[in-house]
DNA sequence: GCCAACGTTGGC
DNA sequence: GCCAACGTTGGC
């Protein structure tokens, strides 16, 4: 089983919309190829850090992965071609206590992160170091 | 609110 | 196919 970062702006789709959802939604609006492609990797049952950008910089989740891959209805095609494809994902569990981008640069294991180095990237891998050290300080 | 980093677009 | 210009993202 593979671990995932998904990014989002909570004024714009936000954890807590995800909770009170309370059935998986589209991870639409992905408008970026290596975001799109790791996307595609994912399968059903993946589990992947939910993070709020800009406003919060933390992550407060654990989402999973309930559909694979499949056309973003929200995209409009290109030359009668699908480019935009997405996920499904639904809540699992919410962190005790979030952890925040300034804890995961200090962190030692986390310094190789996607998160810190490539912080534009709205799909990210995560390794299964990376996964364990931040659920622990997540408090689960 | 600013600006650096990055991706995309379009002219050549 | 290259590269300058532009738009967007996201940390500060």
């Amino acid at each position: 089983m593979a671990y995932w970062l998904l990014k989002s702006e909570p004024e714009t789709f936000s954890w807590q919309d995800l909770v009170d959802k309370g059935a998986p939604e589209e991870w639409n609006g992905v408008r970026n190829y290596q975001a799109r492609n790791n996307m595609r990797a994912m399968q059903v049952g993946d589990e992947a850090f939910f993070y709020h950008s800009v406003k919060d910089k933390c992550v407060v989740g654990i989402c999973r992965v309930a559909a694979a891959i499949h056309p973003d209805s929200t995209a409009d095609l290109k030359n009668g071609k699908v480019v935009w494809e997405c996920v499904d994902v639904e809540a699992v569990k919410p962190f005790q206590t979030a952890v925040s981008l300034d804890e995961i640069k200090v962190t030692e294991g986390l310094q190789e992160m996607v998160l810190v180095n490539n912080s534009r990237l709205s799909v990210q891998p995560v390794s299964d170091a990376e996964w364990a050290i931040i659920c622990k300080m997540g408090g689960l």
